[in-house]
DNA sequence: TCACCCTGGTTGACACATCAACCTAGTTGA
DNA sequence: TCAACTAGGTTGATGTGTCAACCAGGGTGA
């Protein structure tokens, strides 16, 4: 039996496009309009916020960030002057920030479909969420479990 | 149709797969040896070539890194004494390289095993296997184009 | 011969990510 | 009441990755 290869076929195959994809996808939107993959995430999911605003811990949970990552990320693009820090640890989007994650939207929405969406069948596409779901259920149960073992008072 | 949402929702699965199946791993690499990914990566490619040496473009290319990475990266290796360079830019292992490469080894691959290989199934990692090629061929047929176009006087 | 360009490699500056240390406020419990 | 713990946040050090500029050597063609 070749169990054992077809691990490790796939798992080259899959770091090849893991790589390569996010390389590429993360480069357009570079070159296009000057933000990186942080920066997207974070005016993403402020954009969706009502009123353009969030509290830090919100934005963590969202993207499960360390805290510090976040914090420097932050810093660096109220630096740009793409968001604005406010009392109480609330983040506003500013109109810079609304303007580039608007054209960053469709730069990415179109490498994802050119890359990606538009390569694979249906079915595919259904297959690669199912395989996704199922590895991080593995990886989130091994975390239960690492987390209980770290407390063993939770189960007392 | 749900062509559209088809495609965002295996985009996000496939983000979170990508994010927490790749994070994990390398921190359970990084905390039980003290190696990064990149280190393991050239140790890898190093232990597989003869007599544990290789030149830096036989590793780029293996690797399809920028050069800069590679010249930073074995800059801090050899640093560490994994490594050493000789003259003709050629890089050779050390045996503490080698001491660390084979622990290294043994704990990749069982996360690789534990996180991937065994939560999916043989039709599922078939699958994956071909979801990647093809989309690692889409971009580089882009690229190849994208190549052409740059050059254009290759096809007169 | 010599100017040109291409390739392989290095370096410096900067963005990004993580870890550990620290600060501050609430909460809890003796 | 007050000490201890916890959670959210900041900061500094360090490792990582990319871009641009630079350097060296080897063709190549006028």
């Amino acid at each position: 039996m070749s169990a054992t290869a077809d691990v490790s076929a796939a798992w080259q195959a899959y770091q090849r496009m893991r790589l390569q994809l996010n390389g590429r996808i993360s480069r357009e939107l570079y070159r296009s309009t000057g933000l990186s993959e942080a920066d997207f995430d974070i005016l993403f999911l402020l954009e969706e916020s009502p009123g353009g605003t969030a509290r830090s811990i919100a934005l963590r949970c969202g993207l499960e960030w360390e805290k510090s990552r976040l914090s420097h990320q932050l810093r660096r693009m109220q630096g740009r002057g793409l968001i604005t820090k406010t009392a109480g640890a609330v983040v506003e989007l500013t109109d810079k920030g609304r303007e580039q994650i608007a054209a960053a939207r469709a730069c990415h929405g179109a490498a994802v479909r050119r890359y990606f969406g538009d390569v694979l069948t249906d079915d595919q596409l259904a297959a690669l969420t199912a395989i996704s779901d199922q590895v991080v259920a593995r990886l989130t149960d091994d975390s239960a479990r690492d987390h209980a073992h770290a407390r063993p008072r939770a189960e007392a």
